[in-house]
DNA sequence: ACGCCGTTTCCTGTTT
DNA sequence: AAAACAGGAAACGGCG
């Protein structure tokens, strides 16, 4: 898709996926005079002639006039503009002579006509950026060849990113939610003034900066960055790696394994402003104040654990806090923190019987059905359990180490090889369990993510970590990706999965989309919407 | 004891 | 070449 704006009418900023169709097709009647809206039709790898649907404003002069409409038009009266294709290009920044200002803006928005041709992506593609040198496409100069870039692009993505992770597409489709949650017409915004910044060039850019690229809306869009950021976590994170590395070094020239339940009240210092970015002060400093007493709770939990080992945490704040820690997670997925990371989370049972290991001897299990523990691994670094709720030693089923015990008990099979304990486990299906996986903030986006979550379409990240975690549910040591993956393909002939789109959207491998026999995995959806 | 379900295991072949 | 995909066949263990 392509959204074109500026005075000269081919200033493009280009995008992929498919949810901002939705958006397109809801604001279809605010799009003003100087917006063209290039939406490829039904293209499953924009081979070409992929149909092209052109929205032509009202007394546009300088709309491309290319070629008669191929045979295959739409049907007459078609305004669907719902099966959208990846697009091919990327986003090259404009030369800043080819942008001059608008100056009155338009304040209606006529609903506008379909362009009652339909044209050939290269033939445009050749107009627009033959004269401007604005665009470039991916595509070879074979017609027919599939995009060579179908790497995942989603324009939910930023979502779910840490703003300092958004690449030049995440940036875009943020800006594009910000537009269409202000009720701001897209062209009236110089989105192509910032399609060629990431989320970390942003961070670094003052509310002038914001405004210097758009006097009208620059500041609306600097306040919304800003207060993406306040509710992000990146910040923390950062204290937190800071943490972490002081304790391994703490722990590499001190006396002993470092485990989380180690905390140091010391431990956590300020950042050096002059390292930080100005703005960016006071949020430090007062998640700093939270940071310490969070874990200073923690700590002191840490401390009774053993002899009476029932502590009260503040649980939105030591939830919410350390969830975010654990990911980075955005502020809408913070906001999914509580459900997500209820006791009865499938995964937390095993993931805290995987942290809690290193505890103390006397400590040798863990009640996760009446605590909510959230840990946070930083990739194998350290890792933190803070822990709200009642905690009891006590033998929980599947809270000892079962591993020799089901080595003892294996029967074998003709072949004389062993086979596996228990597969069936009433109410803990796969598809359950990956779909418990994507609402786990420690799993996803780390071993499992959304591609799609409108469409129900994850990906898999860490494949034999997945496998793994699938095993420890299953207690069968012996799982692997390849065997998880042969129960996922039975799901098919049940609809709980259905075959992923050949659209060019999304990774080719290791990406699964749910289907109708599936259920509770489109509560995300809703929170996105 | 039996049949069904939801895997798990093993395998061969294909696709990316 | 390696990883992932596809799917057949048989085994397994829990459950009704």
């Amino acid at each position: 898709m392509c959204v074109c704006s500026g005075a000269d009418n081919r200033i493009c900023t280009l995008l992929t996926g498919d949810s901002v169709t939705i958006d397109l097709l809801e604001n279809r009647h605010q799009l003003a005079a100087h917006v063209y809206f290039f939406i490829f039709q039904d293209s499953p790898a924009l081979a070409c002639p992929a149909p092209l649907v052109a929205l032509a404003p009202p007394g546009a002069t300088d709309w491309p006039a290319l070629a008669s409409p191929p045979s295959n038009t739409l049907p007459a009266g078609n305004t669907g503009l719902a099966f959208v294709g990846p697009s091919a290009f990327s986003v090259v920044p404009p030369a800043p002579t080819a942008i001059p200002q608008v100056a009155p803006r338009p304040t209606t928005t006529p609903v506008l006509p379909l362009y009652p041709g339909l044209m050939c992506l290269p033939a445009l593609l050749d107009k627009l950026s033959g004269s401007q040198g604005i665009l470039r496409s991916h595509m070879s100069s074979t017609p027919f060849k599939p995009i060579p870039n179908n790497e995942k692009v989603d324009l939910a993505r930023f979502r779910v990113k840490d703003p300092v992770e958004w690449l030049v597409d995440d940036v875009v489709s943020w800006m594009l939610d910000v537009a269409k949650r202000h009720g701001i017409p897209f062209e009236e915004m110089n989105m192509h003034r910032f399609a060629n910044l990431t989320g970390q060039q942003m961070i670094g850019m003052t509310e002038q900066n914001f405004i210097e690229r758009d006097p009208i809306w620059g500041p609306l869009i600097y306040n919304e960055f800003r207060k993406n950021l306040a509710e992000d976590t990146s910040v923390i994170d950062e204290i937190m790696k800071k943490y972490n590395a002081d304790e391994e070094a703490v722990a590499v020239a001190g006396t002993g394994p470092s485990t989380s339940f180690e905390i140091p009240k010391t431990r956590i210092t300020a950042p050096n402003p002059s390292t930080m970015v100005p703005q960016f002060h006071a949020l430090t400093q007062t998640l700093n104040q939270t940071l310490n007493q969070t874990l200073n709770q923690s700590i002191q939990l840490n401390t009774n654990l053993a002899q009476n080992l029932q502590q009260t945490l503040n649980q939105s704040l030591a939830t919410s806090l350390a969830a975010g820690l654990s990911t980075g997670l955005s502020p809408i997925n913070l906001g999914l923190v509580h459900n997500s990371l209820s006791p009865s989370s499938p995964l937390l049972g095993a993931q805290i019987q995987q942290k809690i290991s290193p505890l103390p001897s006397e400590i040798t299990s863990f009640n996760a059905s009446t605590a909510t523990a959230v840990c946070s691994d930083f990739e194998g670094l350290t890792y933190h359990v803070i822990i709200h709720g009642n905690i009891t030693p006590l033998h929980a089923a599947g809270s000892e180490d079962c591993s020799s015990v089901i080595d003892s008990k294996l029967k074998k099979n003709k072949d004389g090889k062993p086979r596996k304990r228990s597969q069936h486990t009433k109410g803990n299906k796969l598809w359950e369990f990956i779909r418990d996986a994507l609402k786990d903030p420690l799993t996803c986006p780390s071993v499992v993510r959304w591609e799609d979550p409108i469409e129900g379409v994850f990906r898999i990240v860490e494949s034999e970590k997945l496998a793994r975690l699938w095993g420890e549910r299953k207690n069968n040591t012996k799982m692997t990706y390849e065997k998880l993956s042969r129960a996922m393909r039975t799901y098919y002939e049940k609809q709980i999965l259905v075959p992923v789109p050949k659209t060019g959207l999304y990774p080719k491998k290791l990406v699964y989309k749910f289907g109708p026999g599936a259920h509770g995995w489109d509560a995300i959806k809703e929170e996105l919407l």
